[in-house]
DNA sequence: TTGTAAGCGTTATCAC
DNA sequence: GTGATAACGCTTACAA
């Protein structure tokens, strides 16, 4: 790897000017340039990132905190995030937090002590003293904060969606499948549809579950079925666990959507695969995890944001675990 | 954030000695050690790992470069490798090439711009010069190369198990789908598989596809059974495509595996929640990275490997898009 | 228009 | 045992 002093040497000038011509800033010669940037060719010369970072006091890092990358749903906002931050030069440091506040710590702290300009963060305590004393932006995803940039869907909303589709298509015995209690966009969702199923007076059973990894979804899909043997439409929490309850109605010789019907939360990539493919609140994590990206980098370059939250409307998409309804 | 500086002048100290007890190196006095760090604690004081990196001319950080973190299989691959960077104390950062060569020599570039002490890459182009003259330790991963630490499982063989596990469950019409023909893996499968049909003679038809992605799979899906209606056996290049063919033979109203049976590859994480659960070949992807991590950490450290190339056994999972028969 | 030199936060070499 | 100090590769006053 050869340096600017390289550069300079060879080009007969200083590493004060080859930095001139490499940041386009000062006054430098046409000549001068020229000979700087044949130079530069030559040499095949790039920058060492690192020792600008340590005299700027910041790099092109910035930080992704994510709970569980195996989490089909966060690959999607990760790309998102990463297409925006490569097309502007920056790079991602990626860590799974698994929704544990030592691990989230800790890479923060790695992120600090690489000088990151930024960091995003999926994580349910946006609230807590780790990011209020951070000096740096911080754009949470998929979560919202109150007094910090975020980017969410709306949650509540689209378990009021989901509750009023399985209405409409003649579910009487509606159950809920809450997920996690400690991740909050699970409980608006759930919050959501129990509001809107209360509100029509339709009596619904809910079963808790404790986390959004598949291998905890199929027993939850299984004692759904055991608990609860007469629900006739069932809203997930998320498309994870819509899949096992799906394969669950399979394995009973429940008909889908004819005797249940299911919908899920998130639209996957995987789920209109499914068979029957799979109707669900789609949430826009590509676009989202885009979304998130932008802020960050006006953030870091200063610009003032209009609108510190974004919300994104959720919207059902209408496959075949639900039956067909005259609009 | 405080500097060395900040803890020597709080102890009394030279930032020498600050740093010998940093990195236990160099003689240091008993009481000066705990004035030092208690210094440390005060000041909450983590190291700049950015001046540390310039110095030594070497980072904490560790390139992964995969083709679409989208593709559900890279997930897990890439949460081992994090695991194990992580408990290492080595941080990723993460790109995704697309297959696409400029991409990838983008990344490469700004890993080398941001020092990283190695690579992880997933790429098919192993012997690219650009890998050549790379002076960084390189593992290769999903991918196998000749000169290089590679990580893969056993396609060929795969496909060859896949193919005898159909001819096994009665199938005498199979269609194999190819996968990209760039990508080395996905040709493996292919060949073993048609080899394993060769040999005993049974016919079979051939479908190309161009992609993994999700929104090519469902048209090759089509395809397949619009070219071929007959075929009653149907090995797919990964459990995507093996969905879509799921998903397509459930919408055409065949069933499965009565009809027409399947095999998938990978062993994604959804394939078992898949109705019916998927048969397929099981890739150890979380494994893979563990152990792609693993062989870069020694690398890195300058151990001397014993193998350079680790191949990792395939194995038939069976689940119920396969006939059941006596073993 | 260009060069010199200080400084970013570390580590390592050499005195003392 | 400990402290100055040069060096890592770059940017930016400031001088020339």
């Amino acid at each position: 790897m050869s340096t600017i002093k390289d550069v300079a040497q060879h080009a007969g000038v200083s590493v004060a000017t080859v930095s001139r011509v490499l940041n386009n800033n000062g006054y430098v010669h046409e000549d001068t340039r020229n000979k700087v940037e044949a130079a530069i060719r030559d040499l095949s010369y790039t920058p060492n990132e690192v020792a600008r970072s340590l005299y700027k006091r910041k790099s092109k890092l910035v930080g992704l905190l994510l709970p569980d990358i195996m989490n089909p749903y966060f690959p999607e906002l990760a790309r998102g995030v990463e297409d925006v931050m490569q097309a502007n030069d920056y790079r991602l440091i990626i860590g799974n937090s698994d929704e544990n506040k030592q691990k989230e710590m800790d890479y923060i702290q790695t992120f600090i002590q690489n000088n990151v300009v930024g960091v995003i963060s999926s994580t349910d305590d946006s609230a807590a003293e780790l990011y209020t004393k951070l000096q740096l932006p911080v754009v949470f995803v998929d979560r919202m904060s109150d007094d910090r940039p975020s980017v969410y869907a709306d949650s509540r909303e689209g378990g009021r969606i989901a509750a009023r589709e399985l209405l409409r298509r003649g579910c009487r015995s509606i159950s809920i499948i809450q997920g996690p209690v400690h991740i909050r966009t699970a409980q608006e969702r759930f919050e959501g549809a129990a509001e809107a199923l209360s509100a029509q007076g339709v009596h619904y059973d809910v079963l808790g579950t404790t986390s959004f990894s598949i291998s905890d979804a199929e027993p939850s899909a299984e004692e759904l079925f055991r608990k609860y043997p007469d629900t006739d439409g069932i809203i997930a929490s998320n498309d994870i666990i819509a899949s096992a309850v799906l394969a669950e109605a399979y394995r009973l010789g429940r008909r889908v959507p004819d005797d249940v019907q299911i919908i899920g939360f998130d639209n996957i990539l995987l789920s209109r695969l499914l068979a029957p493919p799979l109707s669900t609140i789609h949430q826009p994590a590509y676009d989202m995890g885009r979304e998130a990206a932008g802020i960050l980098i006006s953030l870091i370059e200063g610009r003032v944001l209009e609108q510190n939250n974004i919300q994104f409307p959720v919207e059902f998409v209408e496959r075949q675990s639900t039956r067909k309804v005259e609009s």
